[in-house]
DNA sequence: TAGTGGTCTAGACCACAGA
DNA sequence: CTGTGGTCTAGACCACTAC
């Protein structure tokens, strides 16, 4: 919590979350949130701006802010694009589990070198994991990664979470994910690992992820299986 | 273009989009804007920061404003959650049409009723439209309508944009959308105007659209041929 | 050291909603 | 009318980068 208006957020976006404010309610005006921590309007609104974009608090001229949803869930696994916690996936009850297919060091092909801004034939981290809940598989996961970018993953790691060994090991920090979402026929592979009939389809996301710096770091596909995963999204229509 | 803000955010966007700065192109520093403006810092950075959410530009402390990557294209229709203008779906080549399936009143079912705010067997518009480019069919697209909130609904309104009857004759203004993906196997419906075999999937997304007030306005399913369709989105990954 | 962006302030004026 | 949020300013201090 370094800045004030993070402070701010936080402390009102943990107070939506646990309860404390329901859907519909009232939050306290600006005034009221500069005399209780000693800011400006401009740092206040700040703050709220961040609860707006994230759909989690609604204001209006004149009549104050709002708590929006604290919305519905069913059983499936959800992704939530908010920022609260990073990208929150949700995986509802069930302990999760990553069994690893393979994990080599490899030579970049031309696509991958230019989606990690790196040469053809740099060396690369080649990664395929199968997540599970409950011992049952949802996803197959084909990572990529360039050990000049993140050096030292080792199986741990991956064991771990990846996301925190680069934040908290190698003090990097996370900036950006571009995602692009199809939907596709399964094949052999995802028969195979994920336990699905020809028939059924999967959800493929492919993402880039960057570095705060603006250095991609991540290549992935991940094909997840049609009736246990949604993706959910909140999307502002106009600027600011 | 109400506000300064607005107007320094579209001018670089364009400027961006337009080619007259290239991936990598340093931006003018803030205090050149404030100059070119006649605006304050403040103002300067709220611009910035809009071009930073979307993707487009990348700052660095001590360093100054960069443009990011004018993405590449396939020939994928493609939605980009990018929000230069709205939602832009972009159909790159061919003419986009649409067929009204149907296109009639109803009573709500409890479902509806609740997505939309209204109350169990309050009349709601119920559409059914298949989208299609060069005559191609890639999206069957099933949409209720409160006729309390958003009056007026012809097949002529239809044939045009539903949203900008919204926003230019009636005036009001769309707010935010709440989305969520899944992959599905086809159904009949979707394999008849489609034009998919039974083992072709589709990529779902259900979408809840709130005009400015905070009210939703329209409840939609639409189900995308899965080869010709993909779903872009670019998110940050931590507070402003 | 000079230049950049990141944060923050203490005001100001406006538009809008409700009594 | 008062109270709300939306915009905007003219400065300030800091942290970081490059030289």
């Amino acid at each position: 919590m370094k800045t004030k208006y993070e402070k701010i957020y936080h402390d009102l976006a943990e107070e939506i979350v646990c309860g404390k404010y329901q859907a519909g309610d009232r939050l306290p005006e600006e005034v009221k949130i500069c005399e209780k921590y000693g800011c400006s309007r401009m740092t206040a609104k700040k703050a709220y701006d961040m609860l707006v974009r994230e759909g989690l608090v609604y204001r209006k001229k004149g009549m104050g802010s709002f708590v929006l949803s604290g919305r519905p869930d069913d059983d499936l696994i959800e992704i939530q694009e908010r920022k609260l916690s990073g990208f929150s996936s949700s995986p509802k009850k069930g302990t999760p589990g990553s069994n690893i297919i393979h994990f080599k060091l490899d030579f970049a092909s031309k696509f991958i070198a230019d989606r990690l801004g790196i040469k053809e034939k740099d060396p690369i981290y080649d990664i395929l994991r199968v997540r599970t809940v409950d011992g049952r598989p949802y996803v197959l996961e084909q990572t990529y990664m360039a050990p000049s970018v993140i050096p030292g993953i080792t199986e741990d790691v991956l064991k771990h979470s990846v996301y925190q060994y680069i934040e908290n090991t190698l003090g990097l920090k996370i900036g950006a994910a571009q995602k692009t979402t199809r939907a596709d026929k399964s094949d052999a592979l995802d028969q195979e690992y994920l336990n699905l009939s020809p028939r059924e389809p999967v959800l493929e996301i492919e993402q880039t992820a960057y570095l705060d710096s603006g250095i991609p770091f991540e290549y992935s596909i991940s094909r997840h299986r049609y009736d246990n995963f949604k993706f959910t999204l909140f999307s502002l229509h106009a600027g600011d």
